[in-house]
DNA sequence: ATGTCTAGTGAGACTAGA
């Protein structure tokens, strides 16, 4: 089973590039974060078409996620627990029938987080504690479990071409690094990371300056596995070309393939 | 090299968010 997490950008601005992708790659599950859509309006029919099961949890202008996947849903939650006032639709979860067990996929838009001067910050902090309490509630089902998205986090100096450019940024200040390190290590095997030497391998370019021309890139799209999940992965990539296509996304698919 | 993109509002020489 793949299973693929992309930050999209926008849904209806990148229906073709989305379209194109998925029957490039087929993947089974895929995870969209910045759907940029209420649910709606999201364009349903075409990725059905695909062969496609589809939840959405959207909201107006900006966030919202998503997640296809051609096997049906067991089980569909939105919103991350700890605060009923959060009204930013940055987390959906399904469970997804496997070929021997149920597979759990937590799809996460982390907030950004800048300025770091604004409440932006202590906001991705706290969603960040409370996605750490859920990641920690969910692992003692000790099932197949990913955590994937765009985590907004540079997790160390050698996931972007300049490091010194991010000193102070909410995406490599301290805080969130070591938020991201707490949840790692509540046993969660990061897919690139464990497979692959990561200096020099990037998800992200931003559109400005030039970035994507002079590699000017961060790695900020994480796939999490639980001990169950990381113990039938197979294989795992980025689909780094597609951001030199034609109205791409500042952001790539990652992906894990499971025996599943 | 701060050199961009998307959605929303309402019609911008806009704004917010990233």
């Amino acid at each position: 089973m793949k299973i693929a997490s992309w930050n999209i950008n926008g849904v209806k601005a990148r229906l073709e590039t989305v379209l194109k992708w998925l029957e490039e790659e087929q993947p089974d599950v895929a995870c969209f974060q910045e759907i940029k859509s209420v649910d709606e309006n999201f364009p349903r029919t075409p990725f059905e078409e695909l062969g496609y099961n589809l939840e959405t949890h959207g909201q107006k202008g900006f966030n919202g996620v998503a997640i296809l996947s051609k096997r049906p849903f067991e089980e569909v939650n939105r919103r991350l627990p700890g605060d009923e006032e959060d009204e930013q639709a940055r987390y959906i979860e399904a469970v997804i029938a496997g070929d021997n067990e149920p597979i759990r996929v937590g799809c996460l838009y982390l907030p950004n987080g800048n300025p770091v001067e604004t409440e932006k910050f202590p906001y991705k902090l706290r969603w960040m504690d409370r996605l750490h309490k859920h990641a920690e509630k969910q692992l003692e089902k000790e099932e197949a479990f990913l955590l994937v998205g765009d985590y907004n986090v540079i997790p160390e100096p050698e996931d972007a071409k300049k490091p010194e450019a991010w000193v102070g940024d909410a995406l490599f200040r301290p805080e969130s690094r070591q938020r991201f390190r707490a949840l790692l290590n509540l046993g969660f095997t990061e897919a690139v990371r464990a497979t692959n030497s990561t200096a020099g391998t990037y998800t992200f370019w931003d559109y400005q300056a030039g970035a994507w021309q002079r590699d000017n890139g961060i790695r900020i799209d994480h796939l999490l596995l639980s001990p169950e999940a990381a113990r039938i992965m197979q294989g795992v990539g980025i689909d780094k070309h597609v951001r030199g296509w034609e109205k791409p996304s500042d952001h790539v698919p990652v992906w894990v393939e499971l025996s599943a």
